[in-house]
DNA sequence: GGCAAGCTGACAGCAAGCTGACAATAAGGG
DNA sequence: CCCTTATTGTCAGCTTGCTGTCAGCTTGCC
């Protein structure tokens, strides 16, 4: 794992692996070193002895209930910031939320960019800066400004060139394929040809300057000096 | 921190003399000091004169709106924490709420753990309050009497053009996208055309001149930086 | 050398965003 | 209760700049 200019770290408590998924790529995508689990065993112990900067705990848990978890936690005085994410609607569960030691909760459904916000708000009431930035070699990327500086320059990118780089930070420690990139910034319902990406790549690297974007011929393309 | 066992004052204002009797069991069984009141007028007087740690606000008051009462309240810099009731939970009521300077907003008909559980996050994390007056650039927003200015010169906008302006006043270090601002300006139940938000944008830009409020193409909209 | 993967400049299509006009609705005043 | 005014959503046409495609080229690999 390579290094991050801020180190937060998160904690997702989720046993939906879908939604897991999801926050897993939104919290990495906002700055966060993310680890994820769906027990609720392994989440008690987890954030017992591990320090985290944020936990997102979904209530509706199999085994031991994120609700047990949370004042579990509360009760071995871990004051760490704590997002419950509760099924739809159930007042009950907001009143046991809060009164557990919740420090804000998100009804589901819900919008990743609202969790985000929330997830931002919240560290930074608890001292914290958000993790924003996000480095390898000479590029840094702004999550929160979708900002992209070369150098501590600004460069100024376009939302896809800049879901390009987001996508290839967030998986700095490989080379991604081509295929992986086009499912990713398109949707495979939606296809394009494969030089529409290469058309990307080139403006981007007329823009970065040379050493930033890699090409490893036949596996994919990767941040350089990360 | 208070210690709510010691001497925590709380002060309910609802002229529905049932729902009045119930806070008061509701708040004194949580450890309150409770006081009641059903005029505005009284409740004005009483909230701008004693020191209360929380106040429990009906919006459907006879005389005297619980709105006003609020931002009178704020417009003195009275900052307890206030929780608001209000029968007709709509959504625009409840923007109205949190802009007059509300700490959080229950919709009638309610159970009275949740506002217990409530009345209890908020008191518990009672200090931060935003600013009476925002400031980005040239535009400053004074967030009690509403208002805008434009260098130090008052501007007259709508109350949906100030809902936008707080809007990016209050995420002003990052864009926000149009998605976002639609839903926070119309809620995802009542769908407009993105073109209204162009609309709006285009006659807020007309009254505030150039400068004030940029476009980052595909990424959204944001205040311009001193 | 030959093939395939990848690069690049040019360019046209297209989508995001802007604006003025207008109608419908809401607010206010007599 | 009607009249007046302000607010605001919708529409049509327009501008801008993003982005996919194409053609031709370079590079690596066997």
């Amino acid at each position: 794992m390579k290094r991050m200019s801020t180190d937060m770290r998160a904690l997702a408590v989720e046993d939906d692996p879908r939604i897991a998924a999801d926050l897993q790529a939104a919290l990495t995508a906002a700055g966060f070193r993310v680890e994820v689990t769906g027990d609720g065993e392994d989440a008690w112990f987890l954030g017992d002895t591990e320090d985290y900067d944020l936990v997102v705990l979904d209530l509706g848990l199999p085994a031991l209930d994120g609700l047990a978890v949370l004042k579990r936690w509360r009760a071995n005085d871990r004051t760490m910031p704590v997002l419950v994410l509760t099924a739809r609607g159930t007042w009950q569960e907001r009143v046991e939320g809060i009164e557990a030691g919740a420090d804000d909760y998100l009804p589901k459904p819900f919008r990743m960019e609202e969790l985000i916000a929330r997830a931002r708000a919240l560290v930074r009431r608890a001292g914290g800066h958000a993790a924003a930035l996000q480095e390898a070699g000479e590029l840094s990327l702004d999550t929160n400004r979708m900002g992209v500086a070369i150098r501590g320059v600004p460069v100024q990118v376009t939302a896809l060139e800049y879901r390009l780089l987001a996508y290839l930070m967030q998986h700095r420690d490989r080379p991604v394929p081509p295929t992986e990139l086009l499912e990713h910034l398109y949707g495979d319902d939606d296809a394009r040809e494969a030089n529409a990406l290469e058309a990307v790549i080139a403006r981007l690297r007329r823009k970065l300057g040379p050493g930033v974007i890699g090409t490893r011929r036949g596996f994919g393309y990767f941040l350089e000096a990360a």
